[in-house]
DNA sequence: GCCAGCCTGTTG
DNA sequence: CAACAGGCTGGC
């Protein structure tokens, strides 16, 4: 689901109610949602020190743990006030208490009730004062990792990333520098490849090619320096502009609050084939690249 | 590179 | 029914 503008906004939206608040050991309705080498785990009385992100990794720091959290594509992270978590926190108790293991159990009556408001729960994380977080997926593919604390590098996909897209690690030369490693590779799977930047997806990736007047599949290393270097400012701004915005909602994402972004009513190309090209007016084409789906307008974007 | 696989739900 | 979905990994 979510790139870096939609990462930074539920990180934004979190790190003012979770800062300092002491946590409990944490809950996985689903097993495989909670990746540790420890077993058991003991998270319980660290307090929340920092969150941060990289990329599309959200970090949270605790005493003597960090948690690193992915989203992949449907994950959530919604905080609760007391009245709302509670009675998900005891029915969610309640279910795995005889199934430890994470099996989904019957929950009696009045549980089934609170846990049907989110179908999707996989992990709830409750704090001191009563509040909570959790985490819901739809399609089970994102996963929170705990290690020793600030071991991000732990995770093998995390300490491959290249510079997060709006770190000052990522200066001009430094995306042209990388870009120039790869210059066999189509620009949109370069853009695509969280080892050269971090943060972009497929939606960021289609508009800022449409801003930056490339077409997606044109080879890295065919592009001018000048192209090049439109492209890294288009991919700043863009990423601004949708932190401002909150992100993009088009389908189910929303920060930790609950509430949706605004950048879809932007999207110049994404989800818009065959509607016509703010800017000509063609129509927006649709093709497949890097295995994923690609819009595009043929007039405006050249090789 | 490409492609299946991981999952579940929605859309054509 | 098949195709597709905001991501990533691992096999060729």
């Amino acid at each position: 689901m979510p790139e870096l503008p939609e990462v930074e906004t539920i990180r934004r939206s979190l790190e003012p109610l979770l800062l300092g608040k002491v946590c409990a050991e944490p809950l996985a309705l689903t097993p495989e949602v909670l990746v540790t080498e420890e077993k058991p785990l003991h998270l319980a009385g660290e307090r929340v020190q920092a969150l941060g992100r990289k990329g599309k990794y959200l970090l949270l720091d605790l005493e003597k743990h960090s948690l690193l959290i992915h989203l992949r594509m449907t994950g959530r992270l919604l905080y609760l006030e007391k009245s709302l978590f509670q009675p998900l926190w005891q029915a969610a108790q309640r279910q795995t208490a005889f199934c430890p293991r994470g099996e989904p159990g019957r929950p009696a009556a009045d549980d089934a009730a609170g846990l049907a408001a989110y179908p999707c729960l996989r992990l709830l994380l409750s704090f001191d004062s009563g509040d909570g977080l959790i985490f819901c997926d739809q399609r089970r593919f994102g996963r929170i990792y705990v290690y020793p604390f600030q071991e991000y590098g732990q995770q093998p996909g995390f300490a491959a990333l290249g510079p997060d897209a709006l770190s000052e690690d990522l200066t001009e030369k430094a995306f042209l520098t990388a870009l120039a490693a790869h210059p066999q590779q189509r620009i949109k799977s370069a853009l695509l490849d969280q080892q050269i930047v971090a943060g972009i997806g497929n939606i960021y990736a289609d508009e800022s090619l449409f801003r930056a007047h490339i077409r997606p599949e044109a080879l890295a290393g065919s592009l001018s320096q000048s192209r090049l270097r439109r492209l890294y400012k288009v991919i700043r701004s863009l990423l601004e502009e949708a932190v401002g915005l909150g992100g993009t909602s088009f389908r189910d994402y929303v920060n930790g609050l609950g509430q949706r972004g605004h950048f879809q009513l932007s999207l110049a190309v994404y989800q818009r084939e065959g509607e016509p090209c703010p800017v000509c007016g063609r129509p927006i084409k649709k093709t497949t690249v890097a295995g994923r789906g690609t819009r595009y307008c043929p007039s405006c974007q050249r090789f």
